[in-house]
RNA sequence: UCGGCAGUAGCUCAGUGGCAGAGCAUCCGACUGUUAAUCGGACGGUCGUUGGUUCGACCCCAACCUGCCGAGCCA
C-alpha cells in the first residue's frame, strides 16, 4: 500500500512501509509525519490503542527512521490530504537516527544544497522533482502526438555550433580535442531532412562562468527541428508545445504546485495559448517606455540598461517584457547583427533575422529560442566564412543544402527554467536533481 | 571578469575594544489533537584564514579564501 492511494481505502486497516518526517509527541499522543515517496500522511498513536511496546516504540522513533506499520485509515479534516492512519502496531526498520541535518527549522541553500541528496526526501525539492517529471513526459508525449521522431545528438562535437559560447574542451587521448555540446541543433537538421519532424532531448553544457538564477553549466534542453517549416510555423509550433506542457501540468500536478504554494491563475492564460507576438522594435518601445515611466520593480529599476536600437536585450530588459504581458511573449525578428550564423534573413528587411525568442511571465525569463535555418547553400556558406569558422568542420552540414535543401526552422527550449516558472521556484538550481554550477560540483 | 552583501554552536542568527549568547536540532523528563507544538533540564565554540594596531581583538585595519545576490553571456 503506498501513501497516495490511501483516500480510496478509508475506513480499511492497511499496512505501509514509510520513513519518519517529522513527530510531535503529546504525552499519551504521538504525531508521526509519515512519507514513503508516493505522498505525505500522519499517522497518530494514542496510549489506549496500542499495547505498552508499541507506544514506547513509536516515542523513541527519530526523524528519518524507517519503519512498518498498520493502522485504520480514516477521514479527517484536520489532514492535509484528507486522511490518517490510527496506528495499531508499528515496528522499526533502520536504527534510531540521532542528529538528521535538515531540521524542520529553516535552512540556507548552501547548506540544503551540500545535503541535496537528502534535501529530496523534503517536500518542496519534492514536489518540484514531480513537476519535473511531468513535464518530461509530456515532451516525449506531446512530439509522439505531433508525428515527430526522437533523434538524440551527440554530447561530444568537434566544433563550435554558434562560435561565441564558451565550450567545455575534452582531451581525447592527448591527440584531439573534442568539446562538450552545447546544442544538438545542427545534427538535429540532419535529422529534420531525413524524418522531417525530429526532436532532440538531453543535457547540454555551457562555459560561460554565469552566476545568476538563470544558469546552470550543464542543463537539459529539448530541441524540435523541422523540415519543411517556415519561421511561421515554428512559432505555431512553441506556443502549440508550451501551452501544451502548462495545461498538462496544471491538470497532473495539482497537489505538487499547492504544496509549492505556485499561484495557479498566474499559470491559467498560459495553458490558453494566443501568445502575443511582438517584433523586436515593437518590443523595444515597450521596454523604453516602461524605463521612462520607472514603474518597475526596484531590482529590475536599479540593473536597467537604456538600449538602442541594434542592441541585443539584457536580462532586466526581457524581465520587463515579462512582466508587461499575463502569458508568454513571443518576440521575433531580431537585427542578424547579434544573433547565430545559421539564421535564415528576413526578405523584408534583411537587416532582420527569422528568429523568436519567447519570454516567460512574472520574470522567468526567456525560455526559447528559435530561428527559420538557412536552407540556401551560397548564403550560408558565406555566413560561416563570414564568422571566421573552419570550413571543412561545417561541410556536413553544407550538405544538408547541397542534397535537396527546403525552408526549415527549430528552436530550443531550456527545461529547468520552464520548470522553475511552472513550480515558481526563484532558482534554476532547484530545477534539476543535482545541479552543476561554478561554486557546485557535489554531491 | 565586474559590482553589492555575508562568514560566530550541527542549523538559523544576535552580539560588544574587557567572562562567548538565543532559538531550533540531539539526549533526559512532563503533557491526549500536534501541524516549525509547549514547558523544565543537559550537551554543544579554532567567532572563515593570515598578518597588523592595542595592556587586551569575535569586535578596529589590511590582504586573502569561501559563499550568496546581481551584471555581462545565454536556454
Amino acid at each position: 500500500m503506498q501513501i497516495s492511494d490511501l483516500p480510496k481505502h478509508i475506513g480499511e486497516t492497511v499496512t505501509l512501509t514509510a520513513w519518519l518526517q517529522d513527530k510531535s509527541g503529546k504525552g499519551k499522543i504521538q504525531f508521526l509525519k509519515l512519507r514513503d515517496g508516493s505522498g505525505f500522511v500522519q499517522g497518530t498513536v494514542f496510549k489506549g490503542d496500542v499495547s505498552e511496546e508499541v507506544f514506547e516504540a513509536a516515542k523513541r522513533l527519530s526523524q528519518e527512521q524507517s519503519l512498518t506499520l498498520t493502522g485504520e485509515v480514516r477521514a479527517d479534516e484536520r489532514a492535509p490530504s484528507g486522511v490518517e492512519i490510527s496506528v495499531r502496531d508499528l515496528s522499526p526498520l533502520s536504527d534510531a537516527v540521532g542528529e538528521y541535518p535538515i531540521t524542520p527549522k529553516e535552512h540556507g541553500i548552501e547548506f540544503l544544497m551540500d545535503h541535496r541528496h537528502l534535501w529530496f526526501r523534503h517536500r518542496r525539492p519534492w514536489a518540484v522533482m514531480r513537476v519535473r517529471d511531468c513535464v518530461q513526459s509530456g515532451i516525449v508525449e506531446f512530439f509522439r502526438s505531433e508525428g515527430f521522431t526522437r533523434f538524440d545528438a551527440p554530447f561530444f562535437t568537434p566544433n563550435a555550433a554558434e562560435g561565441t559560447t564558451e565550450l567545455f574542451e575534452i582531451d581525447l587521448f592527448g591527440e584531439d580535442k573534442a568539446y562538450l555540446s552545447q546544442t544538438g541543433q545542427l545534427h538535429a537538421e540532419a535529422g529534420a531532412l531525413a524524418f522531417g519532424k525530429v526532436y532532440t532531448f538531453g543535457p547540454t553544457f555551457r562555459a560561460e562562468k554565469s552566476k545568476t538564477r538563470r544558469h546552470l553549466l550543464e542543463f537539459w534542453m529539448v530541441e524540435p527541428e523541422v523540415a519543411p517549416a517556415t519561421h511561421g510555423d515554428n512559432m505555431d509550433l512553441q506556443e502549440r508545445f508550451v501551452s501544451f506542457l502548462v495545461r498538462r501540468v496544471l491538470s497532473e500536478c495539482r497537489l505538487e504546485l499547492e504544496m509549492l504554494g505556485r499561484d495557479i491563475t498566474k499559470l491559467e492564460p498560459a495553458a490558453e495559448g494566443n501568445y502575443p507576438r511582438i517584433t523586436y522594435t515593437e518590443a523595444l518601445d515597450i521596454i523604453r517606455q516602461h524605463i521612462e515611466q520607472s514603474d518597475l520593480p526596484d531590482n529590475v529599476q536599479a540593473d536597467v540598461q537604456p538600449v538602442e536600437w541594434g542592441d541585443d536585450f539584457g536580462a532586466p530588459h526581457e524581465t520587463i517584457l515579462g512582466y508587461h504581458f499575463d502569458r508568454p511573449v513571443m518576440v521575433e525578428r531580431y537585427p542578424a547583427s547579434f544573433k547565430a550564423f545559421y539564421m535564415q534573413p528576413d526578405p523584408a528587411d534583411p537587416r532582420l533575422a527569422l528568429c523568436d525568442d519567447m519570454i516567460a511571465p512574472e520574470g522567468y525569463g526567456e525560455i526559447i529560442g528559435g530561428s527559420e535555418r538557412i536552407h540556401d547553400f551560397d548564403l550560408l556558406k558565406e555566413r560561416i566564412e563570414g564568422e571566421g569558422l573552419p570550413l571543412e568542420a561545417f561541410e556536413w552540414y553544407l550538405d544538408l543544402r547541397r542534397y535537396g535543401s527546403v525552408p526549415h526552422a527549430g528552436f530550443g527550449m531550456g527545461l529547468e527554467r520552464f520548470i522553475a516558472w511552472m513550480t515558481g521556484i526563484d532558482h534554476i538550481r532547484e530545477a534539476i536533481p543535482f545541479p552543476r554550477m561554478l561554486t557546485r560540483m557535489f554531491p
